[in-house]
DNA sequence: TTGGCGCGCTTTGTATCCAAAATACTAAGC
DNA sequence: GCTTAGTATTTTGGATACAAAGCGCGCCAA
Protein backbone atom coordinates (compact mmCIF):
# COMPACT_ATOMS: atom_id res chain seq x y z
CA UNK A 1 0.00 0.00 0.00
CA UNK A 2 2.41 2.95 1.49
CA UNK A 3 4.89 1.25 -1.60
CA UNK A 4 2.34 1.56 -4.04
CA UNK A 5 2.44 4.78 -3.57
CA UNK A 6 5.92 5.56 -3.73
CA UNK A 7 6.57 4.20 -7.35
CA UNK A 8 3.22 5.12 -8.39
CA UNK A 9 4.90 8.11 -10.43
CA UNK A 10 7.81 6.34 -11.25
CA UNK A 11 6.12 3.92 -13.09
CA UNK A 12 6.92 5.40 -16.89
CA UNK A 13 10.19 5.93 -16.73
CA UNK A 14 12.54 3.10 -16.30
CA UNK A 15 12.16 3.32 -12.97
CA UNK A 16 11.42 -0.71 -12.43
CA UNK A 17 15.40 -1.44 -12.58
CA UNK A 18 15.98 0.50 -9.65
CA UNK A 19 13.13 -0.63 -7.75
CA UNK A 20 14.31 -3.99 -8.38
CA UNK A 21 17.93 -3.13 -7.43
CA UNK A 22 16.41 -1.90 -4.26
CA UNK A 23 14.69 -5.11 -3.52
CA UNK A 24 17.66 -7.18 -3.81
CA UNK A 25 19.56 -4.58 -1.65
CA UNK A 26 16.73 -4.31 0.42
CA UNK A 27 16.57 -8.53 0.40
CA UNK A 28 19.86 -9.00 1.46
CA UNK A 29 20.04 -6.98 3.90
CA UNK A 30 17.33 -8.78 5.69
CA UNK A 31 19.18 -11.70 5.33
CA UNK A 32 22.22 -10.30 6.78
CA UNK A 33 20.74 -8.76 9.10
CA UNK A 34 18.75 -12.02 10.44
CA UNK A 35 15.97 -10.03 10.02
CA UNK A 36 14.58 -12.96 7.36
CA UNK A 37 15.57 -16.62 8.51
CA UNK A 38 16.76 -19.14 6.31
CA UNK A 39 13.73 -21.33 4.99
CA UNK A 40 11.23 -18.44 4.26
CA UNK A 41 9.35 -18.70 1.60
CA UNK A 42 9.76 -15.24 -1.01
CA UNK A 43 6.76 -15.67 -2.96
CA UNK A 44 7.06 -13.85 -6.02
CA UNK A 45 3.85 -11.74 -6.24
CA UNK A 46 4.17 -10.65 -2.74
CA UNK A 47 7.57 -9.56 -3.80
CA UNK A 48 6.10 -7.81 -6.46
CA UNK A 49 3.36 -5.87 -4.28
CA UNK A 50 5.67 -5.14 -1.91
CA UNK A 51 8.66 -3.26 -4.09
CA UNK A 52 5.93 -2.21 -6.65
CA UNK A 53 7.49 -3.81 -9.65
CA UNK A 54 6.30 -6.83 -11.91
CA UNK A 55 7.10 -10.34 -11.24
CA UNK A 56 9.70 -10.21 -14.33
CA UNK A 57 11.81 -7.91 -11.63
CA UNK A 58 11.22 -10.11 -8.90
CA UNK A 59 12.26 -13.28 -10.83
CA UNK A 60 15.38 -11.51 -12.51
CA UNK A 61 16.29 -10.49 -8.64
CA UNK A 62 15.57 -14.19 -7.45
CA UNK A 63 18.11 -15.28 -9.84
CA UNK A 64 20.62 -13.06 -9.05
CA UNK A 65 20.35 -14.11 -4.98
CA UNK A 66 19.69 -17.72 -6.23
CA UNK A 67 23.19 -17.40 -7.84
CA UNK A 68 24.84 -15.70 -4.78
CA UNK A 69 24.08 -18.70 -2.46
CA UNK A 70 21.28 -16.61 -0.87
CA UNK A 71 18.38 -18.21 -2.21
CA UNK A 72 17.51 -21.69 -3.14
CA UNK A 73 14.91 -21.76 -5.87
CA UNK A 74 12.90 -25.16 -6.12
CA UNK A 75 11.00 -26.40 -9.66
CA UNK A 76 7.17 -25.47 -9.32
CA UNK A 77 7.57 -24.65 -5.88
CA UNK A 78 9.52 -21.18 -5.51
CA UNK A 79 12.32 -19.36 -3.99
CA UNK A 80 13.22 -19.73 -0.49
CA UNK A 81 16.06 -18.06 1.49
CA UNK A 82 18.87 -20.91 1.39
CA UNK A 83 19.46 -23.20 4.48
CA UNK A 84 22.91 -24.31 3.99
CA UNK A 85 23.61 -27.81 5.47
CA UNK A 86 26.54 -28.06 7.64
CA UNK A 87 28.46 -29.46 5.03
CA UNK A 88 27.52 -26.49 2.95
CA UNK A 89 29.00 -24.25 6.40
CA UNK A 90 32.03 -26.12 6.29
CA UNK A 91 32.76 -25.72 3.00
CA UNK A 92 32.34 -22.03 3.33
CA UNK A 93 34.68 -21.58 6.46
CA UNK A 94 36.71 -23.60 4.32
CA UNK A 95 37.07 -21.14 1.14
CA UNK A 96 37.23 -18.37 3.91
CA UNK A 97 40.11 -19.55 5.76
CA UNK A 98 41.77 -19.49 1.64
CA UNK A 99 40.59 -16.39 1.38
CA UNK A 100 40.96 -14.25 4.04
CA UNK A 101 44.49 -14.85 5.27
CA UNK A 102 45.60 -13.58 2.16
CA UNK A 103 43.35 -10.56 2.39
CA UNK A 104 44.84 -9.37 5.67
CA UNK A 105 47.98 -9.72 4.35
CA UNK A 106 47.81 -8.37 0.86
CA UNK A 107 46.22 -5.22 3.07
CA UNK A 108 49.40 -5.34 5.38
CA UNK A 109 50.92 -4.62 2.05
CA UNK A 110 48.97 -1.75 0.67
CA UNK A 111 46.85 0.01 2.95
CA UNK A 112 48.93 1.95 5.70
CA UNK A 113 47.82 4.83 7.25
CA UNK A 114 44.63 6.91 6.15
CA UNK A 115 43.73 4.06 3.89
CA UNK A 116 42.67 1.73 6.69
CA UNK A 117 40.17 4.57 7.91
CA UNK A 118 37.35 2.35 6.43
CA UNK A 119 37.95 -0.01 8.41
CA UNK A 120 38.30 1.61 11.47
CA UNK A 121 35.15 3.43 11.06
CA UNK A 122 33.31 0.03 11.05
CA UNK A 123 35.14 -1.30 14.28
CA UNK A 124 33.08 2.06 15.44
CA UNK A 125 29.58 1.37 13.96
CA UNK A 126 30.41 -1.89 15.49
CA UNK A 127 31.36 -1.12 18.99
CA UNK A 128 28.43 1.73 18.93
CA UNK A 129 25.56 -1.68 17.93
CA UNK A 130 27.25 -3.35 20.72
CA UNK A 131 26.74 -0.87 23.36
CA UNK A 132 23.02 -0.26 22.17
CA UNK A 133 22.60 -3.80 22.14
CA UNK A 134 20.85 -3.54 18.45
CA UNK A 135 21.42 -7.30 17.33
CA UNK A 136 20.17 -6.54 13.79
CA UNK A 137 23.16 -3.81 13.73
CA UNK A 138 26.06 -6.04 15.28
CA UNK A 139 25.53 -9.02 13.07
CA UNK A 140 25.32 -6.66 10.03
CA UNK A 141 28.52 -4.62 10.86
CA UNK A 142 30.29 -8.33 11.86
CA UNK A 143 30.18 -8.93 8.23
CA UNK A 144 30.62 -5.85 6.92
CA UNK A 145 34.01 -5.63 8.48
CA UNK A 146 35.14 -8.50 6.61
CA UNK A 147 33.34 -7.07 3.59
CA UNK A 148 35.37 -3.70 4.13
CA UNK A 149 38.57 -5.83 4.50
CA UNK A 150 38.07 -7.05 0.92
CA UNK A 151 37.16 -3.83 -0.17
CA UNK A 152 40.63 -2.89 0.83
CA UNK A 153 42.40 -5.94 -1.33
CA UNK A 154 41.22 -3.50 -4.32
CA UNK A 155 40.67 -6.90 -5.87
CA UNK A 156 37.14 -7.04 -7.29
CA UNK A 157 36.76 -10.48 -7.72
CA UNK A 158 37.47 -11.42 -3.58
CA UNK A 159 35.37 -8.74 -3.61
CA UNK A 160 31.98 -10.17 -4.78
CA UNK A 161 33.39 -13.13 -3.49
CA UNK A 162 33.40 -11.82 0.14
CA UNK A 163 29.96 -10.89 -0.41
CA UNK A 164 28.49 -13.82 -0.89
CA UNK A 165 30.47 -15.82 1.85
CA UNK A 166 29.83 -12.81 4.54
CA UNK A 167 26.28 -13.31 3.62
CA UNK A 168 26.04 -16.51 3.48
CA UNK A 169 27.66 -16.89 7.01
CA UNK A 170 25.30 -15.18 8.49
CA UNK A 171 22.63 -17.39 7.78
CA UNK A 172 24.89 -20.51 8.96
CA UNK A 173 25.48 -18.51 11.93
CA UNK A 174 21.24 -18.14 12.62
CA UNK A 175 21.40 -21.63 11.45
CA UNK A 176 23.67 -23.40 14.13
CA UNK A 177 24.78 -20.67 16.23
CA UNK A 178 24.54 -21.85 20.10
CA UNK A 179 22.70 -19.77 22.30
CA UNK A 180 25.25 -19.66 24.61
CA UNK A 181 28.33 -18.49 21.80
CA UNK A 182 28.84 -14.66 20.88
CA UNK A 183 29.24 -14.90 16.90
CA UNK A 184 31.94 -12.37 16.45
CA UNK A 185 33.47 -11.02 19.07
CA UNK A 186 34.49 -7.10 18.69
CA UNK A 187 37.97 -7.19 20.49
CA UNK A 188 39.23 -9.67 17.55
CA UNK A 189 38.54 -7.30 14.92
CA UNK A 190 40.11 -4.60 16.95
CA UNK A 191 43.45 -6.22 17.06
CA UNK A 192 43.53 -7.65 13.76
CA UNK A 193 43.38 -3.71 12.57
CA UNK A 194 45.70 -3.12 15.55
CA UNK A 195 47.90 -5.65 13.95
CA UNK A 196 47.77 -4.60 10.12
CA UNK A 197 48.38 -1.31 11.55
CA UNK A 198 51.68 -1.90 13.08
CA UNK A 199 52.29 -3.92 9.91
CA UNK A 200 52.56 -6.66 11.50
CA UNK A 201 51.27 -9.61 8.53
CA UNK A 202 52.17 -12.72 10.13
CA UNK A 203 50.66 -11.60 13.35
CA UNK A 204 47.28 -10.84 11.35
CA UNK A 205 47.06 -13.61 9.72
CA UNK A 206 47.27 -15.49 12.47
CA UNK A 207 44.54 -13.85 14.80
CA UNK A 208 42.60 -13.68 11.49
CA UNK A 209 42.47 -17.14 11.37
CA UNK A 210 42.31 -17.89 15.20
CA UNK A 211 39.42 -15.45 14.62
CA UNK A 212 37.53 -17.31 11.98
CA UNK A 213 38.10 -20.84 14.07
CA UNK A 214 36.63 -18.86 16.97
CA UNK A 215 33.53 -18.31 14.80
CA UNK A 216 32.83 -21.53 13.16
CA UNK A 217 33.74 -23.20 16.79
CA UNK A 218 30.50 -21.80 18.14
CA UNK A 219 28.11 -23.34 15.37
CA UNK A 220 26.29 -26.92 16.66
CA UNK A 221 26.46 -29.67 14.74
CA UNK A 222 22.57 -29.75 14.53
CA UNK A 223 20.21 -26.83 13.33
CA UNK A 224 17.61 -25.08 15.42
CA UNK A 225 14.62 -24.59 14.76
CA UNK A 226 13.92 -21.35 13.96
CA UNK A 227 10.53 -19.64 14.05
CA UNK A 228 9.40 -17.56 10.91
CA UNK A 229 7.39 -14.54 10.25
CA UNK A 230 8.79 -11.60 8.74
CA UNK A 231 8.74 -10.59 4.88
CA UNK A 232 7.06 -7.07 5.88
CA UNK A 233 10.12 -6.15 7.66
CA UNK A 234 11.59 -5.58 4.10
CA UNK A 235 9.96 -2.48 4.05
CA UNK A 236 10.84 -0.76 7.41
CA UNK A 237 14.89 -0.92 6.49
CA UNK A 238 15.41 2.13 4.41
CA UNK A 239 13.06 5.08 5.07
CA UNK A 240 12.90 5.35 9.04
CA UNK A 241 11.12 8.14 8.45
CA UNK A 242 8.11 6.53 7.64
CA UNK A 243 7.51 6.98 11.87
CA UNK A 244 7.34 4.10 13.89
CA UNK A 245 3.44 3.20 13.27
CA UNK A 246 5.04 0.95 9.99
CA UNK A 247 7.14 -1.52 11.87
CA UNK A 248 4.49 -3.64 13.14
CA UNK A 249 6.08 -7.27 12.81
CA UNK A 250 5.01 -10.10 11.53
CA UNK A 251 1.46 -9.70 9.95
CA UNK A 252 1.54 -12.14 7.40
CA UNK A 253 3.18 -15.28 8.33
CA UNK A 254 5.55 -16.85 5.91
CA UNK A 255 5.43 -20.14 5.26
CA UNK A 256 8.70 -22.04 6.02
CA UNK A 257 10.36 -24.57 3.32
CA UNK A 258 9.04 -28.27 4.37
CA UNK A 259 11.08 -30.83 3.55
CA UNK A 260 12.41 -31.35 -0.16
CA UNK A 261 11.73 -34.04 -2.08
CA UNK A 262 14.63 -35.44 -3.30
CA UNK A 263 15.54 -37.35 -6.67
CA UNK A 264 11.98 -39.34 -7.22
CA UNK B 1 15.59 -24.36 -39.63
CA UNK B 2 17.40 -27.65 -39.21
CA UNK B 3 17.63 -26.95 -35.30
CA UNK B 4 13.80 -26.13 -35.45
CA UNK B 5 13.30 -29.70 -36.66
CA UNK B 6 15.01 -31.29 -33.60
CA UNK B 7 12.54 -29.78 -31.01
CA UNK B 8 9.82 -29.47 -32.97
CA UNK B 9 8.18 -32.69 -31.61
CA UNK B 10 9.92 -31.90 -27.71
CA UNK B 11 8.19 -28.49 -27.80
CA UNK B 12 5.13 -29.28 -25.82
CA UNK B 13 6.78 -31.33 -22.55
CA UNK B 14 9.46 -29.16 -20.56
CA UNK B 15 11.79 -29.46 -23.05
CA UNK B 16 12.52 -25.71 -23.10
CA UNK B 17 14.84 -25.73 -19.82
CA UNK B 18 16.60 -28.90 -21.39
CA UNK B 19 17.56 -27.16 -24.65
CA UNK B 20 18.35 -23.94 -22.70
CA UNK B 21 20.37 -25.71 -20.38
CA UNK B 22 22.07 -27.30 -23.56
CA UNK B 23 22.61 -23.77 -25.19
CA UNK B 24 24.54 -22.69 -21.76
CA UNK B 25 26.75 -25.30 -22.22
CA UNK B 26 27.25 -25.08 -25.91
CA UNK B 27 28.09 -21.38 -25.18
CA UNK B 28 30.69 -22.15 -22.30
CA UNK B 29 32.34 -24.64 -24.63
CA UNK B 30 32.43 -22.18 -27.32
CA UNK B 31 34.29 -19.62 -24.89
CA UNK B 32 36.48 -22.15 -23.58
CA UNK B 33 37.79 -23.85 -26.86
CA UNK B 34 38.13 -20.49 -28.20
CA UNK B 35 35.81 -20.37 -30.94
CA UNK B 36 34.11 -17.70 -29.83
CA UNK B 37 35.79 -14.54 -29.62
CA UNK B 38 35.87 -11.99 -26.95
CA UNK B 39 33.43 -9.02 -27.51
CA UNK B 40 31.10 -11.31 -30.24
CA UNK B 41 27.92 -9.92 -29.84
CA UNK B 42 24.79 -12.77 -28.49
CA UNK B 43 21.61 -11.46 -30.09
CA UNK B 44 18.82 -12.91 -28.37
CA UNK B 45 16.29 -13.49 -31.23
CA UNK B 46 19.86 -15.33 -33.17
CA UNK B 47 20.40 -17.44 -29.97
CA UNK B 48 16.66 -18.55 -29.50
CA UNK B 49 16.29 -19.37 -33.44
CA UNK B 50 19.84 -21.64 -33.40
CA UNK B 51 18.17 -23.73 -30.17
CA UNK B 52 14.81 -23.42 -30.79
CA UNK B 53 13.69 -21.58 -27.55
CA UNK B 54 11.70 -18.82 -26.57
CA UNK B 55 13.99 -15.57 -25.95
CA UNK B 56 12.49 -15.92 -21.96
CA UNK B 57 15.35 -18.91 -22.38
CA UNK B 58 17.72 -17.06 -23.83
CA UNK B 59 17.80 -14.34 -21.47
CA UNK B 60 17.53 -16.62 -18.40
CA UNK B 61 20.96 -17.82 -19.80
CA UNK B 62 22.72 -14.94 -20.77
CA UNK B 63 21.57 -13.30 -17.26
CA UNK B 64 23.77 -17.11 -16.29
CA UNK B 65 26.40 -16.18 -17.94
CA UNK B 66 26.84 -12.51 -17.37
CA UNK B 67 26.67 -13.39 -13.75
CA UNK B 68 29.60 -15.93 -14.30
CA UNK B 69 31.55 -13.12 -16.11
CA UNK B 70 31.54 -14.78 -19.01
CA UNK B 71 29.13 -12.26 -20.85
CA UNK B 72 29.32 -8.57 -20.66
CA UNK B 73 25.05 -7.34 -20.54
CA UNK B 74 24.83 -3.60 -21.54
CA UNK B 75 21.36 -1.89 -21.19
CA UNK B 76 19.64 -1.39 -24.37
CA UNK B 77 22.78 -2.92 -25.97
CA UNK B 78 22.36 -6.08 -25.53
CA UNK B 79 24.70 -9.25 -24.48
CA UNK B 80 28.87 -9.81 -25.36
CA UNK B 81 31.02 -12.69 -25.00
CA UNK B 82 33.49 -10.63 -22.13
CA UNK B 83 36.48 -8.77 -23.01
CA UNK B 84 38.26 -9.13 -19.83
CA UNK B 85 40.54 -6.07 -19.27
CA UNK B 86 44.58 -6.42 -18.25
CA UNK B 87 43.16 -5.11 -14.76
CA UNK B 88 40.74 -7.65 -14.82
CA UNK B 89 43.05 -10.39 -16.03
CA UNK B 90 45.27 -9.66 -13.47
CA UNK B 91 42.68 -10.19 -10.70
CA UNK B 92 41.81 -13.49 -12.23
CA UNK B 93 45.38 -14.51 -11.69
CA UNK B 94 45.62 -12.92 -8.39
CA UNK B 95 42.45 -14.98 -7.06
CA UNK B 96 44.03 -18.58 -8.84
CA UNK B 97 47.24 -17.70 -7.11
CA UNK B 98 45.43 -17.60 -3.70
CA UNK B 99 43.06 -20.90 -4.41
CA UNK B 100 44.86 -23.10 -6.79
CA UNK B 101 47.81 -24.22 -4.19
CA UNK B 102 45.43 -24.37 -1.32
CA UNK B 103 43.39 -26.96 -3.72
CA UNK B 104 46.84 -28.64 -4.42
CA UNK B 105 47.66 -29.53 -0.91
CA UNK B 106 44.04 -30.31 -0.66
CA UNK B 107 43.75 -32.78 -2.98
CA UNK B 108 47.75 -34.25 -2.07
CA UNK B 109 45.80 -34.56 1.49
CA UNK B 110 42.59 -36.24 0.21
CA UNK B 111 43.20 -38.20 -3.12
CA UNK B 112 45.70 -40.54 -3.11
CA UNK B 113 46.46 -43.33 -5.43
CA UNK B 114 43.11 -44.11 -8.08
CA UNK B 115 41.18 -41.16 -6.67
CA UNK B 116 44.15 -39.49 -8.58
CA UNK B 117 42.46 -41.20 -12.59
CA UNK B 118 40.21 -38.20 -13.19
CA UNK B 119 43.51 -35.90 -13.21
CA UNK B 120 45.43 -38.70 -15.06
CA UNK B 121 42.68 -39.09 -17.73
CA UNK B 122 42.74 -35.34 -18.83
CA UNK B 123 45.94 -35.81 -19.40
CA UNK B 124 45.97 -38.12 -21.35
CA UNK B 125 43.44 -36.26 -23.31
CA UNK B 126 45.40 -33.08 -23.31
CA UNK B 127 48.31 -35.09 -25.08
CA UNK B 128 46.47 -36.41 -27.51
CA UNK B 129 44.74 -33.28 -28.15
CA UNK B 130 48.38 -32.09 -28.66
CA UNK B 131 49.47 -35.01 -31.05
CA UNK B 132 46.59 -34.58 -33.40
CA UNK B 133 47.01 -30.87 -33.55
CA UNK B 134 43.86 -29.98 -31.99
CA UNK B 135 43.65 -26.20 -31.27
CA UNK B 136 40.28 -26.23 -29.87
CA UNK B 137 40.65 -29.03 -27.61
CA UNK B 138 44.17 -28.45 -26.38
CA UNK B 139 43.07 -25.28 -24.82
CA UNK B 140 39.60 -27.04 -23.40
CA UNK B 141 41.28 -29.51 -21.78
CA UNK B 142 44.16 -27.11 -20.45
CA UNK B 143 41.36 -25.68 -18.46
CA UNK B 144 39.85 -29.09 -17.68
CA UNK B 145 43.06 -30.24 -15.56
CA UNK B 146 42.32 -26.98 -13.30
CA UNK B 147 38.35 -27.98 -12.84
CA UNK B 148 38.67 -31.42 -12.35
CA UNK B 149 41.86 -30.58 -9.58
CA UNK B 150 39.06 -28.06 -8.02
CA UNK B 151 36.49 -31.22 -8.31
CA UNK B 152 38.64 -33.61 -6.37
CA UNK B 153 39.08 -30.83 -3.38
CA UNK B 154 35.61 -31.99 -3.11
CA UNK B 155 34.87 -28.09 -2.22
CA UNK B 156 31.22 -27.35 -4.23
CA UNK B 157 32.10 -23.87 -3.75
CA UNK B 158 35.80 -23.44 -4.69
CA UNK B 159 34.59 -26.00 -7.73
CA UNK B 160 32.30 -23.73 -8.72
CA UNK B 161 35.03 -20.74 -8.96
CA UNK B 162 37.19 -22.51 -10.43
CA UNK B 163 35.10 -23.32 -13.20
CA UNK B 164 34.51 -19.53 -13.90
CA UNK B 165 38.06 -18.37 -13.50
CA UNK B 166 39.37 -20.70 -16.04
CA UNK B 167 36.56 -20.03 -17.97
CA UNK B 168 37.60 -16.45 -17.80
CA UNK B 169 41.59 -17.56 -18.07
CA UNK B 170 40.35 -19.12 -21.45
CA UNK B 171 39.45 -15.80 -22.79
CA UNK B 172 42.16 -13.61 -21.08
CA UNK B 173 44.35 -15.96 -23.33
CA UNK B 174 42.88 -15.56 -26.46
CA UNK B 175 42.91 -11.86 -25.81
CA UNK B 176 46.52 -11.18 -24.71
CA UNK B 177 48.18 -14.34 -25.65
CA UNK B 178 51.66 -13.50 -27.23
CA UNK B 179 51.51 -15.59 -30.79
CA UNK B 180 55.27 -16.76 -29.94
CA UNK B 181 54.35 -18.27 -26.33
CA UNK B 182 52.62 -21.15 -25.73
CA UNK B 183 49.93 -20.95 -23.70
CA UNK B 184 49.67 -24.00 -20.69
CA UNK B 185 52.42 -26.33 -21.58
CA UNK B 186 51.60 -29.93 -20.46
CA UNK B 187 54.65 -30.76 -19.34
CA UNK B 188 53.57 -29.08 -16.29
CA UNK B 189 50.73 -30.34 -15.58
CA UNK B 190 52.01 -33.75 -15.76
CA UNK B 191 54.56 -32.43 -13.10
CA UNK B 192 52.54 -31.48 -10.90
CA UNK B 193 49.96 -34.74 -10.70
CA UNK B 194 53.33 -36.58 -10.52
CA UNK B 195 53.91 -34.69 -7.36
CA UNK B 196 50.66 -34.76 -6.01
CA UNK B 197 50.82 -38.95 -6.54
CA UNK B 198 54.24 -38.78 -4.35
CA UNK B 199 52.70 -37.04 -1.64
CA UNK B 200 54.95 -34.25 -2.14
CA UNK B 201 52.74 -31.16 -1.31
CA UNK B 202 55.36 -28.62 -1.35
CA UNK B 203 57.02 -29.42 -4.38
CA UNK B 204 53.49 -29.82 -5.98
CA UNK B 205 52.54 -26.14 -5.00
CA UNK B 206 55.29 -25.02 -6.34
CA UNK B 207 54.78 -26.34 -9.51
CA UNK B 208 51.21 -25.11 -9.78
CA UNK B 209 52.59 -21.12 -8.85
CA UNK B 210 55.31 -21.63 -11.36
CA UNK B 211 53.06 -22.89 -13.96
CA UNK B 212 50.05 -20.32 -13.09
CA UNK B 213 53.14 -17.55 -13.56
CA UNK B 214 54.14 -19.06 -16.28
CA UNK B 215 50.55 -18.59 -18.20
CA UNK B 216 50.36 -14.84 -16.82
CA UNK B 217 54.06 -14.28 -18.46
CA UNK B 218 53.12 -15.13 -21.58
CA UNK B 219 50.84 -12.42 -21.88
CA UNK B 220 51.14 -9.48 -23.85
CA UNK B 221 49.91 -6.11 -22.00
CA UNK B 222 47.79 -4.91 -24.87
CA UNK B 223 44.90 -6.63 -26.24
CA UNK B 224 45.46 -8.00 -30.19
CA UNK B 225 42.75 -7.56 -32.30
CA UNK B 226 40.36 -10.50 -33.15
CA UNK B 227 38.78 -11.24 -36.26
CA UNK B 228 34.75 -12.14 -35.68
CA UNK B 229 32.51 -14.57 -37.47
CA UNK B 230 31.26 -17.98 -35.56
CA UNK B 231 28.03 -17.96 -33.63
CA UNK B 232 26.88 -21.23 -36.24
CA UNK B 233 29.78 -22.77 -34.58
CA UNK B 234 27.80 -23.29 -31.33
CA UNK B 235 25.63 -26.06 -33.24
CA UNK B 236 28.60 -28.37 -34.45
CA UNK B 237 30.18 -29.30 -31.40
CA UNK B 238 27.11 -31.90 -30.04
CA UNK B 239 26.10 -34.26 -32.89
CA UNK B 240 28.91 -34.55 -35.05
CA UNK B 241 26.64 -37.19 -36.38
CA UNK B 242 25.48 -34.20 -38.64
CA UNK B 243 27.87 -35.17 -41.17
CA UNK B 244 30.86 -32.47 -42.58
CA UNK B 245 27.90 -30.58 -44.58
CA UNK B 246 26.56 -28.43 -41.88
CA UNK B 247 30.18 -27.26 -40.72
CA UNK B 248 30.61 -24.36 -43.01
CA UNK B 249 32.39 -21.70 -41.23
CA UNK B 250 31.35 -17.60 -40.73
CA UNK B 251 28.15 -17.66 -42.53
CA UNK B 252 26.83 -14.97 -41.32
CA UNK B 253 29.21 -12.44 -39.49
CA UNK B 254 28.73 -11.08 -36.00
CA UNK B 255 29.50 -8.05 -35.42
CA UNK B 256 32.10 -7.23 -32.60
CA UNK B 257 31.51 -4.77 -29.22
CA UNK B 258 32.43 -1.63 -31.00
CA UNK B 259 33.77 1.07 -28.25
CA UNK B 260 31.25 1.27 -25.17
CA UNK B 261 30.45 4.59 -24.54
CA UNK B 262 31.20 5.63 -20.78
CA UNK B 263 29.43 7.63 -18.53
CA UNK B 264 27.36 10.27 -20.64
C1' DT C 1 -10.95 -41.10 14.19
C1' DT C 2 -7.74 -41.51 10.67
C1' DG C 3 -5.81 -42.24 6.30
C1' DG C 4 -6.10 -41.79 1.44
C1' DC C 5 -7.94 -39.71 -2.68
C1' DG C 6 -9.79 -36.19 -5.67
C1' DC C 7 -10.96 -31.54 -6.68
C1' DG C 8 -10.24 -26.53 -6.73
C1' DC C 9 -7.37 -22.72 -5.80
C1' DT C 10 -2.84 -20.61 -5.70
C1' DT C 11 1.64 -19.99 -7.43
C1' DT C 12 5.11 -20.76 -10.67
C1' DG C 13 6.92 -21.35 -15.54
C1' DT C 14 6.87 -19.83 -20.21
C1' DA C 15 5.70 -17.49 -24.34
C1' DT C 16 4.03 -13.65 -26.56
C1' DC C 17 3.15 -8.88 -27.11
C1' DC C 18 4.18 -3.95 -26.93
C1' DA C 19 7.11 -0.03 -26.15
C1' DA C 20 11.53 2.14 -26.19
C1' DA C 21 16.18 2.39 -27.48
C1' DA C 22 19.83 1.75 -30.66
C1' DT C 23 21.54 0.91 -35.09
C1' DA C 24 21.44 1.09 -40.13
C1' DC C 25 20.03 3.41 -44.04
C1' DT C 26 18.91 7.32 -47.00
C1' DA C 27 19.10 11.73 -48.52
C1' DA C 28 20.30 16.33 -48.30
C1' DG C 29 23.70 19.90 -47.43
C1' DC C 30 28.47 21.65 -47.21
C1' DG D 1 32.98 13.40 -52.04
C1' DC D 2 32.29 13.51 -47.37
C1' DT D 3 29.69 14.63 -43.46
C1' DT D 4 25.35 15.07 -41.04
C1' DA D 5 20.57 14.95 -40.05
C1' DG D 6 16.37 12.52 -40.32
C1' DT D 7 13.94 8.27 -40.88
C1' DA D 8 13.15 3.26 -40.96
C1' DT D 9 14.33 -1.10 -39.19
C1' DT D 10 16.11 -4.08 -35.96
C1' DT D 11 16.77 -5.42 -31.24
C1' DT D 12 16.30 -5.09 -26.52
C1' DG D 13 13.52 -4.25 -22.12
C1' DG D 14 9.54 -5.10 -19.65
C1' DA D 15 4.78 -6.54 -18.63
C1' DT D 16 1.08 -9.36 -19.25
C1' DA D 17 -1.50 -13.37 -20.33
C1' DC D 18 -1.84 -18.25 -20.41
C1' DA D 19 -0.64 -23.05 -19.22
C1' DA D 20 1.03 -26.32 -15.91
C1' DA D 21 2.32 -27.82 -11.59
C1' DG D 22 1.90 -27.80 -6.59
C1' DC D 23 -0.75 -27.51 -2.36
C1' DG D 24 -4.54 -27.51 0.74
C1' DC D 25 -9.00 -28.65 1.69
C1' DG D 26 -12.74 -31.62 2.14
C1' DC D 27 -14.88 -35.84 1.30
C1' DC D 28 -15.25 -40.65 1.51
C1' DA D 29 -13.98 -45.06 3.16
C1' DA D 30 -11.75 -48.15 6.30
Amino acid sequence: MASTIISAAAATAQESPRQAQLMYERIVASIVEHRLQPGTKLPEERLAALFAVSRTQVRIVLQRLAHEGLVDQQLNRGAFVATPSRAHTREIFEVRHVIEPWLVNRVCERARGRRLAPLRRVLKDEQKARRANDRHAIVRYSGEFHRVLAELSENEHLTRTMHELTAQTCLAILLYHTPTAVSCRVDEHVAIVEAIAQQDPDRACALMREHLEHIESALAEEPRVVEVDVLDDLLETPDRTAGPGASRKSRHAARVRPARKEAP
